[in-house]
DNA sequence: CAGCGTCAGTTTCTTTTGGGAACTCACTGG
DNA sequence: CCAGTGAGTTCCCAAAAGAAACTGACGCTG
């Protein structure tokens, strides 16, 4: 299938892609996330083959957003957990949990989270960082940032002026 | 492959990718969230295969998250436009943007995002929307949610059980 | 102390998918 | 009237995923 990877492109999703882009990644991060930190409990909770398990987390090692603790030597057992990193990819997840909580179960989400500073169930949004509100796509236009590549991306940058037009 | 559909499982992640987990997917709904809404602009700017597109498409409309609306008969040619639900689902791929600015691309993000609310570029972080305070992974525990299935789900039940003690 | 279970992988074999590139149609603009 | 555009479709081949069995080093139990 030779396929592609995203390293090189100018685009922060096709780089974050690089590490969850599959069917099975996000959900063995998930696991991770939850608690589940073993090779054979996150085979059996998910039922991917093992040589797809192997496989996903060494990458997810390789690109630092999980580590392996060793909790035994002789045989070398392991955990896996989240990096700092890897926290911050955690919410990506938590956004499609939102999604799916909303559009797949009708609210009625499977696993909610308590915010241990108010400890109350919460359902994070996005706010914007400058003025505090929420913010959800149509509340916000596409800009070039500082790292666009005009080059690269044509097509992209197109659309972009379009926009522009269309809003000024 | 024979891969395996998410449609039955209760996890609202696993639902979630079943619209958009793979490689291409996110970025055909990146591409038109940011107003390139044509086959052709799409295929060139991604450089996927004409074959992958299409199908990728047909599964988005299928989901309805995308809405092929004609712009002209005879031939039909169509824009590919976002659905409300295809805006929720935009809130994954800020979150995955997010990840990819900071991490990729060290905060020099190739597009940013202005609020119109505020007129300002802004960077959406995850609020709790009980306290309106910011959420991290680590700054919440998972719970068994309304829609939690103890019998299709013993590995994670068992998981939140032991955060539960841990943080009791 | 023999044998079964656990854990973390490998290995082999088959089925499916993705990539590449060429081909199709129905216009349209010069 | 001839090239170009837009949206696909078709064909072949290489690479990944799935299933299931195998490995190897313990540790527990009768």
């Amino acid at each position: 299938m030779q396929r592609s990877s995203f390293g090189e492109q100018s685009c922060s999703v096709a780089r974050t892609l690089d590490v969850i882009g599959d069917r099975w990644t996000p959900l063995v991060l998930r696991d991770i996330a939850i608690g589940i930190s073993r090779f054979d409990a996150i085979q059996r909770d998910l039922g991917l083959s093992r040589k797809v398990l192997t496989q996903r987390l060494e990458t997810l090692v390789e690109h630092e957003v999980v580590v392996r603790v060793a909790y035994q030597d002789n045989p070398p057992r392991y955990d896996y957990r989240l990096t700092e990193k890897g926290n911050d990819l955690a919410m990506v997840l938590l956004a499609m949990q939102q999604f799916g909580d909303k559009w797949a179960f009708g609210g009625q989400a499977p696993i909610t989270w308590k915010h241990l500073a108010c400890d109350q169930v919460t359902a994070p949004v996005a706010c914007c960082d400058q003025c505090g509100e929420q913010v959800r796509p149509g509340d916000a236009i596409p800009l070039r940032g500082p790292g666009f590549d005009e080059q690269a991306s044509p097509v992209v940058g197109e659309a972009l002026d379009q926009i522009a037009v269309a809003f000024s």
